[in-house]
RNA sequence: GGGCGCUUAGCUCAGUUGGUUAGAGCACCGCCCUUACAAGGCGGGGGUCGGGGGUUCGAGUCCCUCAGCGCCCACCA
């Protein structure tokens, strides 16, 4: 093909026009055809690369931190490709769990009431104030919103991913609340219900009490928050008094021992022995533990049911009673725990909010003397829900657990077995495995997500059958057991006395997402593809949803395949702010990406984003946008001045003149690099050591030979200078098509038919024909021609005047270089007069024209 | 409390197994409208590599130690 190369060369509107030819001609779309593994003809890789995507929280907005790391994997997905593999690179949307519900309750201003009844022509508009009364819905109506809503927002996201030039099978989405998702999420969970890996049991869990459901410890964070040390005085046995710090008092009714540690002197006589609460009078056991601290406090704990998870600890290994007084919505509960229910002290707390409550204890310790000092101030980390606004608390209610305890060696092994880049990421994984504290707890009591596919029989005096429960077979799924009836019952029997009730809760998101891999695989549905994808090469994300994302995903794959979900891990980096801040929504320093798109161009942004070092966290820089751009035009303008020399078929038959030669192997030299580090999952090595050649092949290579191109030294040096060129340039354009699709697809469009992205990545074989080549005659000529610019630099002349003479004194070797390539020297640096001499020394003279000396 | 990472020019960062005068881009200064490119090109100034100690013929690059920053994990009365 005859390059036609535009007169006018510009990034303007690649993006649209690239995009549409892309879908056009499914330049993505994953061939299921090919194998999982087949050796490619000639060295090229064949057989399918396939990625699990890391569905974007659709519910939320995109912003640039989440460009940079989709741009890393994209670059990724695209050397693979143009490796010869067939990539499967499927987009989810996570629509799933609670940022889609509350997004719902604040667009539509609603609130899902499960009681209420469903209505079908129930359609609100979105909420035009702020503050706007939620009306109350129906679940079936809450869920068609969180659909609605959802499906709008995946458009705006897919709008922006096609702007970006993700190389994604715009065919092959899949959504983690989808009836895929649901049917693979339930499946997966029968089966592991089957083997015994997934309970049920009724235990103090950590409770979000505006939420109002349990969470697990991988949604836990910790935010220092003010407290107060309060010493109280329990009496302990022979009239003695027993002083404690707590933090907690308004928990006195609820505890259920002290307890000191077993080495701590001072308390050896009470061990064993009986105290009493202040105001409620309540005799409690004085216990040891090694988990209490003499240097904490007084050295005496109390323990109540529960104030933090050390409570639940000494309540479980000490074997106490329950006392709880704390109930789901946060308040103190109305009936007393048991032994409290005659003090008088009770009536003052119950039904009241934690602060008032603790306000209203001290008060009453105060009054009662009990209260040994004035609180003293302190700053002491608490546990939030990650997504939460008031502390955690811990309540009693029935959840269900997926065994992870039991199989942390096994989990451990498997952080072993995957390959991490960067390595020390797996460090992360350890610690978290290390750190489990309790099995996976795997249920949430919200609306919207999968449920869990179970029922239970009622007796006939209403009481629930928890331990067998109702199991639907593989083929129902996925089904939803408040609408759906279990085998033998029918929908007359729910909730009956002798009938059958649903399990009311829905599955935490990480339970749908932590099958990502299955359901993107299509998982039982499609054997066959399944077969082909998974297990998966890669899962790209970030590194602080390592204890959630890629361990639950570990954590089904473990079981339900025995194996890896995928080889590789790719951990990407955060995007900070000038201030070294986490891009984030919730901090408000996060920009929408499209402004950026806009004015750099993607290429821009993506070679910002590319720039990022794998895992390395990155500063958000325009300025490496506006780097990128140049970049991007400038491989416009070399393009074009390339294809303008280099006709469009190579004639092979041309000997390359030595430092055409150079040129080459050097740049044979970058390929190897850049593919190594592709290989590597080091997308940023890749680009910058394309790059820095890039630019010296236009500043000092093109210069060097640009006379002799335009016919200066005769036919067949033109041939030689053009041939290198062209495959240099060719090259070059394969190079850079991972991470700037769209300005290598519009020059390789100038010369070539099909897409550059479907382009063979270049290899050693397209060097062959170079033969044997001195790499520093290039090196040495563009020193020259450097020393030469510095010249008419310092006389403050045009690159173009004339020199008279230019006299080189160097050693032996470096002069025989020169002399093979003392016509391109003369030529551009428009010499008249070049001496070669050889010295022990290196010097240069250069005598500039006289008529330029003015 | 444990762990991981980072600390190189004003800024953002490269420096792969230790080896010639430590690199790039941005910013800054100067020059040049040169037929691919003036939203460009060419050239220049500027760091002794967080502090200290050690190994070595030789260390930004290995070891020890200290400091600061960030993150992950932790049973936080």
């Amino acid at each position: 093909m005859t390059p036609n190369v535009p007169e006018k060369v510009s990034l303007e509107g690649l993006e649209d026009k690239w995009s549409a030819r892309w879908d056009a001609d499914a330049v993505y779309k994953f061939n299921r055809s090919v194998s999982r593994a087949e050796p490619g003809p000639s060295g090229r890789e064949r057989g399918i690369f396939s990625i699990d995507t890391p569905p974007p929280t659709v519910s939320g907005s995109l912003h640039v931190g989440h460009v940079f790391s989709y741009t890393h994997t994209d670059t990724l997905a695209r050397f693979h490709r143009m490796r010869g593999r067939e990539v499967f690179y499927p987009m989810g949307w996570d629509d799933n769990g609670l940022p889609t519900e509350r997004r719902v309750q604040n667009y539509f201003a609603v609130r899902c009431d499960p009681s209420l009844p469903y209505e079908p022509n129930f359609s609100p508009t979105p909420a035009a104030g702020k503050k706007q009364e939620q009306v109350a819905i129906s679940r079936p109506n809450f869920i068609e919103l969180c659909t609605r809503l959802t499906a709008e927002d995946e458009k705006v996201f897919e709008e922006l991913w096609r702007h970006l030039g993700l190389s994604v099978d715009w065919g092959m989405t899949y959504s983690t609340v989808g009836e895929r998702a649901q049917r693979v999420s339930q499946r997966s969970f029968l089966r592991l219900l089957q083997k015994g890996l997934a309970y049920q049991a009724e235990a103090p869990t950590l409770w979000d009490v505006d939420f109002q459901t349990a969470v697990a410890q991988a949604e836990l964070e910790d935010r220092e928050l003010p407290g107060a040390y309060h010493r109280i005085r329990f009496n302990g046995p022979d009239g003695r008094d027993i002083e404690i710090d707590t933090t907690r008092p308004e928990l006195l009714a609820a505890c259920v021992a002290v307890v000191a540690h077993p080495d701590d002197a001072r308390y050896r006589p009470l061990v064993g022995k009986v105290a009493t609460t202040p105001l409620y009078g309540v005799e409690v056991p004085f216990l040891t533990h090694p988990l209490a601290d003499p240097e904490k406090g007084t050295g005496v704990a109390m323990i109540c049911t529960f104030g933090d998870v050390t409570d639940v600890v000494w309540w479980r290994e000490l074997h106490l009673p329950a006392r709880a007084m704390i109930g789901r919505d946060g308040r103190i509960r109305q009936d007393p725990p048991p032994g409290v229910e005659d003090a008088p002290a009770w009536a003052e707390v119950r039904g009241k909010k934690i602060n008032a409550a603790r306000a209203r204890v001290v008060e009453l310790l105060r009054e009662s003397g009990d209260l040994l000092s004035e609180p003293r101030p302190i700053t002491h980390p608490v546990k939030f829900y990650e997504k939460g606004d008031r502390p955690l608390e811990i309540v009693t209610s029935r959840q269900w657990f997926i065994r992870t305890l039991d199989h942390r060696e096994e989990l451990l092994a498997r952080g072993e077995e995957l390959r991490w880049h960067p390595s020390h990421m797996k460090a992360r994984y350890e610690s978290w495995v290390n750190g489990l504290n309790s099995d996976w707890l795997v249920s949430r009591q919200r609306f919207f997500g999968v449920p869990f596919p179970l029922w239970y029989r009622l007796s006939d005096d209403g009481s629930v059958d928890y331990g067998s429960p109702l199991i639907p077979d593989e083929a129902r799924l996925p089904v939803d057991p408040s609408t759906d009836v279990p085998d033998g019952f029918s929908e007359g029997e729910r909730d009956k006395p002798g009938g059958f009730t649903a399990d009311p809760d829905i599955m935490d998101t990480w339970g749908t997402s932590s099958l990502t891999p299955q359901i993107a695989g299509h998982w039982e549905d499609d054997p066959d593809l399944f077969g082909r994808v998974f297990p998966m090469d890669v899962r790209p994300q970030a590194h602080e949803i390592i204890r959630t994302w890629l361990f639950s995903t570990i954590v089904r794959s473990h079981f339900e395949h025995d194996c890896l979900p995928w080889t590789d891990a790719a951990i990407s980096g955060w995007v900070l702010d000038p201030d070294r801040k986490k891009l984030s929504k919730s901090k408000g320093n996060a920009s929408t990406p499209l402004p950026w798109i806009e004015q750099y161009g993607a290429d821009g942004v993506r070679y910002w984003a590319a720039s990022g070092r794998p895992g390395v966290d990155t500063v958000f820089d325009e300025g490496q946008m506006k780097v990128g751009r140049r970049l991007a035009i400038k491989i416009l303008n070399a393009s074009k001045f390339v294809l303008s020399m280099a006709p469009g078929e190579l004639a092979a038959a041309v000997e390359f003149t030595a430092l055409d030669r150079a040129l080459l192997t050097r740049l044979a030299g970058v390929v190897e690099e850049a593919t190594t580090s592709f290989e590597g999952y080091d997308y940023a090595r890749a680009l910058e050591r394309t790059e820095a050649f890039f630019w010296v092949f236009c500043d000092d290579y093109v210069e060097l030979v640009k006379a002799r191109a335009y016919g200066g030294q005769g036919p067949e040096a033109a041939a030689s200078a053009h041939r290198a060129l062209g495959l240099s340039l060719s090259v070059l354009l394969r190079l850079f098509a991972p991470v700037l699709p769209f300005v290598a697809e519009e020059v390789w469009s100038w010369s070539q038919e099909r897409s550059v992205h479907r382009a063979p990545w270049p290899s050693a074989q397209e060097f062959e024909g170079v033969g044997e080549s001195d790499l520093a005659v290039f090196a040495t000529a563009a020193e020259v021609l450097a020393d030469v610019r510095k010249a008419k630099t310092a006389a403050q002349v045009s690159m173009r005047a004339e020199v008279d003479r230019v006299t080189v004194l160097d050693t032996s070797e470096r002069i025989a270089r020169l002399r093979l390539a003392e016509a391109d020297l003369k030529e551009a640096g428009r010499v008249t007069d070049l001496v070669l001499e050889e010295a022990r020394e290196r010097s240069v003279e250069i005598v500039l024209a006289a008529v330029n000396q003015a």
